[in-house]
RNA sequence: GCCAAGGUGGCAGAGUCCGGUCUAACGCAGCGGCCUGCAGAGCCGCCCAUCGCCGGUUCAAAUCCGGCCCUUGGCUCCA
């Protein structure tokens, strides 16, 4: 429920209401969730449902000698909640101003910001943020864009106060007490998010219910380019379905998991490859150990101490590492030192340890799979194509052994190099040649 | 100007809270060896770091203190 939603009512693309826009954007939003493998939420709570809870709130922060009203519009009073300012390290005095300029007057202190705005969205800040480049990178050949002629003021409510719609934070703050109670474990967001918002949050919740909001903060930083920040006005940044489209579920995955999520990490085609390698050298090893597991050479009498010791090693590292602030490199980093202490014992050995390789599994399948979300081994890749593919494959496959028998390297290597522009690694093993795509 | 987070090898990125085990992790790139017809993968080994600058504390500092420089986010809109 703001004004860019507003604004953007009419689009073809996105719909023809506050709402369906609104709708749009969300269907969107989980698509993304969805491809970067990302559990469902249980609730998705939509501000335009809560409105109830919105008024409720307000009128209690208004009980509380916490809030005010002016003209119709409800401002949070920073100065009756001495604790404002205590998230983002900011003093009340020193935050210059907020909200609208033209409301600025009806305001007792300039950092008291709006619960509840008057009326409807004005037709300047849709027009405004029609031109301040929203969506611009698309919009040029949309008529729907030209003029804001018969645009909607966006939905208003029935309120104590008069017609008008929620302020910018306090549906956040009446959302989560909603559906979470008035004090929750952990709460996240992004670090440009920090002020004003959370700390309007703070302000809101813990005013309105006189306990603690929120016991943890995690927020997670930004993205840049090696020559500069990303941004959406710098046109310099990638969406989330580009980058799966792109890279692939496990290898953005391994990416976003290769730094803190709390510190800038850099966006690059080197460092999306490096984590093409990281993936592909966890992935390669899963492979192994599960082909080997499979395989006549796995005997249970066989026992490897190296494995075992380095499988228990990873699972304790790795379960370390995750309790220290989620450290997810970390992390990564012990089940990469697991993928080496599979290759050397299956390089190293003849009789491969049964139990150590399965137990080996099961780690990468419970820490990598489930925790990190990555999906191993070459089948979860491949799926439909597999029927046809295949077979073809091992055809050009034998044709080539048998032009390497008949020392005909030239062929050979002919063959492989049209495989691999197609997709298809190959790999030639005591084992005889295998292959990947 | 104010608030906050950072500046570590060719790249990327831990470590800084609780000084010494940091002659600085894991990885990528690079180099050598094994293996291979060759390659790839894998294994073994190696090169590259005055830890932003200056000063201080200490037996000892990437880690603590002070000053400075630079980058990023926020302080106007929006969540």
């Amino acid at each position: 429920m703001n004004e860019k939603i507003v604004a953007r009512v009419g689009r073809s693309d996105l719909g023809d209401s506050e709402s369906e826009v609104a709708r749009t954007y969300i269907a969107r939003t989980l698509a993304a969730m969805r491809g970067l493998n990302l559990e469902r939420a249980t609730v998705y709570p939509r501000v335009s449902e809560h409105v109830p809870e919105v008024i409720e709130l307000i009128e209690t922060l208004i009980e509380g000698g916490y809030a005010y009203e002016a003209n119709g519009s409800v401002y949070f009073d920073v100065t009756a909640f001495p604790e404002y300012g205590k998230l983002s390290n900011q003093r009340v005095e020193e935050i210059e101003t907020q909200g609208d300029p033209e409301e600025r007057g009806e305001k007792r202190h300039p950092a008291d910001f709006a619960l509840w705005k008057s009326g409807g969205v004005s037709p300047e800040a849709i027009a405004e943020h029609r031109h301040e480049g929203v969506e611009s990178e698309n919009s040029v050949e949309n008529p729907a864009e030209a003029g804001t002629e018969g645009a909607p003021a966006g939905q208003v409510f029935e309120s104590p106060w008069g017609e008008g719609r929620p302020g910018w934070h306090i549906e956040c703050s009446a959302m989560s007490m909603t559906h979470l109670g008035e004090t929750i474990d952990i709460h996240v967001g992004g670090r440009d998010l920090v002020f004003p918002h959370h700390e309007n949050e703070i302000a809101q919740s813990e005013a309105a219910s006189g306990t603690e909001f929120v016991r943890y903060w995690l927020h997670a930083d930004l993205f840049e380019t090696a020559e500069e920040k990303m941004s959406s006005s710098l046109g310099n940044f990638i969406t989330v379905g580009e980058a799966i489209g792109e890279y692939g579920t496990n290898v953005l995955r391994t990416f976003l998991t290769a730094g803190a999520y709390n510190s800038t990490q850099t966006y690059s085609e080197e460092a999306i490859s490096e984590s093409e390698e990281r993936f592909a050298r966890l992935s390669r090893a899963y492979d192994r150990a599960i082909g080997a597991v499979d395989g006549p050479d796995a005997r249970t009498k066989a026992g490897d101490p190296a494995l075992r010791e380095a499988t228990e090693g990873a699972r304790t590292d790795f379960t370390a590492a995750l309790n220290d602030d989620f450290d997810t490199r970390e992390g990564q980093a012990a089940l990469l030192a697991l993928a080496g202490a599979i290759n050397r014992h299956l390089d190293g050995n003849d009789k491969y340890d049964y139990r150590g390789l399965r137990r080996a599994i099961e780690t990468l399948e419970t820490f990598g799979e489930d925790v990190l979300g990555l999906a191993f081994g070459t089948s979860a890749a491949v799926e439909g194509n597999v029927s046809i593919a295949e077979p073809l494959i091992e055809t050009i496959l034998d044709a080539r052994e048998r032009a390497r028998e008949a020392g005909e390297y030239d062929r050979a290597d002919a063959l492989r190099e049209e495989l691999r522009e197609v997709g298809v690694e190959i790999e030639d093993t005591t084992e005889g040649t295998e292959y990947r795509y």
